[in-house]
DNA sequence: ATAGCCGTGGAGGTCAAGATCGGCGTGCAG
DNA sequence: CTGCACGCCGATCTTGACCTCCACGGCTAT
């Protein structure tokens, strides 16, 4: 239907073309166009010329910066997965009670999506997963935020770590599907109290677990 | 890093080439042949000469049948979406205790993980979200799946919508990560088993919700 | 002030992959 | 027997996107 399917959302103007950078700085700006193009258009659809548009910069310079598309992506990719690792990591450290540990948790989900205009779907909605150093990096996001939950899962139930693994799994699950649903509808359930309501969701759920010793299921 | 990148896995052995076929009969073995082929490398490594390869038949073949891929993809993808939304409605609505409702729909989940040879992979694994077409159908699976569970959920609590749907939301990404994480784990946790698990998380965590009139949270 | 240097810019090469054109063989009607 | 229709194939065209080659302009050292 009518007009503007490939036309790009510009959310910022494109930089003035002709002003010199010190390389540090250079690269942390084509790092933001690149994002910025990425999330817009996701990795296929995304040309190199669109970034260095986007930058105000022609393509050799890009190429001067980074060595093809994959690695530019690769770059961005790394830099958010970490950044939600530690974010689940700090949350779950923040606080030894269980139920302050799932909502701050649940909390970290909230603001990742949030965050940096919506570099989260690199992560989550990457269309590249078929690449394998992709693949390797989102499933280990996965991986790693499912064993700092299942640490604490298997710390304070009775459960086998293949079990913990499940149960931390399907929480994580549930936080990064249900933050992003939030984040798509029109937000009539504000952001604390869907937070509040997925906390006690997940919090009895996961309550009701035995804990140390106590082995009925 | 050596060799194969791009050898696909062959599951089965290539059609014997040359035998004559119906056309109705060739445009299923076509869509059989292209779902193989899409599941294993994804929508765009996918080439069409590799889904006519497959299907032991040559490249004009397949547009005779098919305008262009996407259709092909869509044809696909729509099938399947419909297998989701028609099983997850078929397990709602099974039986009218609460309980056995998340038990039913969280082994709907695991089942179709685990049916056609992957084909889940095109609706929750799919790279190529950017295409309206796409993001339509896969947004319609998720929206149908949690409204179906919303309309439960809004039924017996005394929830508003919004708060329902989030709640719905939340469980189907809970189903629909965990399957593909036990898919794709050791399956040390048996498949029953795990769903027993699961369901006892969800259950405690949605069962704990206000009934009707009741008006605490 | 001036000569040299380094980073910038536009234009082009290469290649993979989607889409297509004319010819071949087989089976059936007359 | 002969002509026709149908299904199929090899070979090719074209587009688009990633990735490099020759000219330009501002900074530095003497």
């Amino acid at each position: 239907m009518g007009g503007g399917v490939t036309a790009i959302e510009q959310t910022e103007a494109v930089r003035p073309r002709g002003t010199r950078l010190p390389r540090r700085a250079r690269r942390n700006q084509l790092l933001g166009a690149a994002q910025e193009v990425f999330v817009a258009q996701g990795y296929h659809a995304a040309a190199m010329d669109d970034i260095a548009e986007r930058a105000g910069v022609s393509k050799p310079v890009l190429y001067q910066h980074f060595p093809g598309k994959l690695d530019l992506y690769l770059a961005l990719l790394d830099q958010h997965c970490e950044a939600l690792i530690q974010s689940v990591r700090s949350a779950l450290a923040s606080t030894t009670d269980n139920k302050q540990r799932v909502r701050a948790t649940m909390d970290a989900y909230f603001a990742y999506v949030e965050d940096d205009g919506g570099a989260f779907r690199l992560v989550f909605e990457s269309d590249l997963t078929n690449e394998p150093a992709v693949r390797e990096r989102v499933d280990k996001v996965t991986n790693e935020c499912a064993e700092a939950i299942c640490d604490v899962i298997a710390e304070d139930t009775g459960l086998s770590r293949a079990e913990s693994m499940l149960l931390a799994s399907g929480l994580g699950g549930l936080a990064q599907v249900v933050a992003r649903s939030w984040l798509h509808s029109d937000r009539s359930v504000p952001r604390d109290q869907a937070v509040q309501l997925l906390t006690s969701l997940a919090w009895r759920g996961i309550a009701g677990f035995p804990l140390h010793g106590t082995d009925q299921h």
